[in-house]
Order: C-alpha cells, then structure tokens, then sequence
DNA sequence: GTGTGATTTTTGTTGCAACATAATCTTGCA
DNA sequence: TGCAAGATTATGTTGCAACAAAAATCACAC
C-alpha cells in the first residue's frame, strides 16, 4: 500500500471516516481502471453500491474532484476526465518539476538499508514483467517511486506528486501492457538506484526525469492509438 | 480577485453551491490573517456565523484541510496550522519548482496588452507601497504573480500553485510591514516583465525564482523573530 | 495549589427527507 | 428519419436530528 498520506500534515484525526473508505475504494477502482473515461458517478449510486447514506459518498465524490480524479461534465454530472495530449503534457512537466525534485532531496537522506529496500522493490517489478503480471508490475513501480520521494522528508509534496499520479492513473492505468511495456524503466531505476548509493543527487534527479519522459512517451502514444481508432465520445 | 480556478478542469457547475461561498470567506478571512495559527474551527460556530446550516459548512472545512490550508490537530480539532520553518523551506521549494515552470512557459504565449497589463498592476503595488496600504500591496502582488501563470494555460498547475499561496499565507499574512517590506519584490517584477517582452523565458523564470527567494529570506527572519519573542503555544 | 477522575458540554459524522434543478425520456411534428 | 418541446425521472445540495466520541469543566483528595 502506498503511503496514504492524504493529508499533508500528520493527520490526527485517529479515527477514519466513513467518507476515507468510500474515497479509498474509489481510488482503488480508479487506479485499477475499473471505471474507464466518461464513466458517471452519482452519490446515490455510490451509496446504495457500498451501503452507505449518500453524506459520505458525497464526501469522497467532492474529495476526488477537488484533487482532480473526477471532474464535472455538467452542473449534475461528474465523470472519470478524459485526459487529452495536453492535459498529459502539463502534469508531466509538473512531475518532472516536483518527483526531479524530491528525487534530488531524497539523495542527500538516504541509507543503506533504504536502497536495500528499493533494490527488493525492484525484484518484484522484474519479476512480475517476466511474468506478464502487468498490474501488479505497475504497482511495485509505484512503490519503487514512492519509496524514494518518501525518503526526503517532505510531506507537502509527497501528497502533491500523489495527486498527479491519480489524475494520470485513472486515465492511463487500463493500458497494463503498453504502459508496463518490456522491461519498463529498468535502466532508469538502476541509475537511480546508483545516484542514492553515491550520493549524487543530480544522478537520482536525471535518472527519475528520464523514467518520467520514458513513460510519458508511451502514455502518448498510447492515447494517440486510443483516439485515432475510436472517436472519444466527448 | 484572483481567477478562483479552484477545480482543475473548467468548472461547469455553473450554479455555485453554498459551501462555496463558506469556503471563500474562511479563505478571504485566512489570507486576511483574521484568524492566526492555532486559531480553533468548528462546524457549528462556522455554519452559525455565516448563517448557514452545518453541512456546507463542513464541506468548506473538509476542503481546506484538504487544500492544507486546515489541519487537525486532535480527532475533532481544525486549527489554522503553525508553519514551521521547515515546511516554510519545503513550499518555497515546491515554489521555485513549479512557479519556476509557469513563469518559463508564459514566456513563449505572452502578448503585448499581457505586459500592459503586468505594467499597470505593478503601478498598483508600487502606489500601495509608498501609501504604505499593504494589505492592497499584498493583494496586487498576488494578482501580478498569477497574471503571469496564467498566461502559460495549465490549470493543473495554476491550481497546485494556488494552494500553496494559501499555505503560506495563513500563516504570514499577518506580517504585513516584514512582508511589504520596502519596495518588496520590485527588481524582480522588472526583470521578469523585460524577460516576457524579449521572450527570453530563461530570464522570466530567473526573475520569479528570485522574487520567491527573497520572499523566503523575509518570511524566515520574520518567524524567527516571531517564535523567538513569544514561545509558541503548542 | 495541584493533579486526577468523573461529569457535562461540545463536536464531527452520519443518515435522511425536502427542494430545486438538471438530465433523460417521450411525444409530436416536419 | 431527425429534431424540438414538454413531461418525467434522477440528482446534488441543504438543513436537521441522532449518535458516539472527544474536549472541557468541575469536584475532590492530597
């Protein structure tokens, strides 16, 4: 499970909500690519599908909107957003701009058993490629990114970075085999790994940047395939 | 008013609900410094104050926290947070990187009557300034920063860097004179106002990425005077 | 005075019904 | 067949009461 640190400061509020589990499990849903672009969500749907009064379903709906996982196509209508070319681009730029620099940060607070850690992270990436469990690649890339931005201490911007990936994932994640495509960002990672190990932060930031333009290469593409053969229904 | 470009994508929920309204007078009354750190928000005090019932309130509450311009400090305490110096240090990173961005991308889409513009708002700040009004300062400060994010047409970003003003500001806000600070920032707002009319996007961001960085300097002395003179009830 | 435990008050969350309005369906006409 | 207007359904928002839990207050012993 990835950090879940939802909220930016250390949360206090020990107890979870009923509106955290719906949020969760929509997420979940999100990430997992069961509801693709231009899917509808309304709060009684929600509700009645996970046995709850519409309050907290309402709650998480505007949470996910708020962070930009679902976006209103009318003043009564939200839905999963199509993310267009340049929609694509600019939160790329942003991840460039916000993971290059945790990516950098994290160099200077690393340990040993840190890139331990990432190197056993980076086992399960492998094997589970070889093994064409491509969902389960995608989240141990996930914690293999995370794993370090966790490393500098920021939470501000361990909560921001996960916001731009939830909007790219909730577009993005249905397409497992070209986004996870042969070997994905194994060099990268290495690189990475090498920079933290010697403490080069300018290597960990390059090495991170690289696996960001990598991927959004194949995002592009991918979308470009997916809208050329289909017209979107928008 | 700044844009208010609150959700990501084009809002079109036209009709705006009652929680919105919340929302932007506790923000109004945040960015104001009508409430210092550690000041204590409740559903009901909230709702009754505005003449509202509890749950747009709750929702406005609910949105802040999440924007991080709310923290809990207990299970049912929302308190305006303490910005210490090192998350100070962490948002003004995050600053440079993604203002940085924005002021490099405007470079490459301003037009002639968008400096104009810029010129007339640095007019008002200088005008504030030696009035010594500097709450409008502040104001049209804010309003030059984002009149040049804007122009790069990234509402992703523009919203991400929004939140983080408000951060910042909850907590600073209240320091005008420190803040305003002779002349504050008017070098910078000339560099980045010559780099956008040469189109030199190197420069603008040059120019930006100073400004936050002596806005950092005088918001770091500012605290430490602060948390020096009285200790800090927490 | 001071700390500790019980008691009272306050508070966030949840469920739910009412309301206005937007989305959707139906019907009729060209 | 296409489309426009009216009727119907569905939906988000709001207010409010109930509940559990936390916070604040108070009492009392030391």
């Amino acid at each position: 499970m990835i950090t879940s640190t939802q909220f930016v400061a250390e949360d206090d509020r020990q107890q979870p909500r009923l509106g955290d589990r719906v949020y969760q499990q929509i997420k979940e849903r999100l990430i997992r690519g069961a509801h693709g672009p231009g899917d509808k969500l309304t709060v009684r749907a929600l509700a009645e599908d996970l046995g709850v009064s519409s309050t907290p379903a309402r709650d998480a709906i505007n949470r996910l909107v708020l962070e930009g996982a679902l976006v209103y196509a009318g003043p009564k209508t939200v839905i999963v957003p199509f993310l267009d070319a340049q929609a694509l681009e600019e939160i790329t730029l942003m991840r460039l701009a916000l993971e290059g620099l945790a990516a950098e940060k994290a160099a200077a607070r690393v340990s040993g058993e840190d890139i331990d850690l990432l190197r056993e992270t980076q086992l399960r990436i492998n094997a589970a490629l070889d093994q064409r469990r491509y969902a389960d690649a995608l989240w141990s890339n996930k914690e293999f990114h995370f794993a370090i931005y966790r490393l500098c201490g920021m939470p501000h911007l361990l909560a921001t970075i996960e916001t731009l990936w939830l909007r790219i994932g909730a577009s993005f994640n249905d397409l497992y085999p070209e986004f996870a495509e042969a070997k994905y960002g194994v060099h990268n990672h290495m690189a990475a790994m090498e920079g933290l190990a010697e403490g080069d932060s300018g290597a960990v930031r390059a090495a991170i940047e690289s696996d960001i333009r990598d991927g959004y290469r194949r995002l592009k593409r991918a979308d470009r395939e997916r809208t050329s053969a289909q017209t979107r229904p928008d």
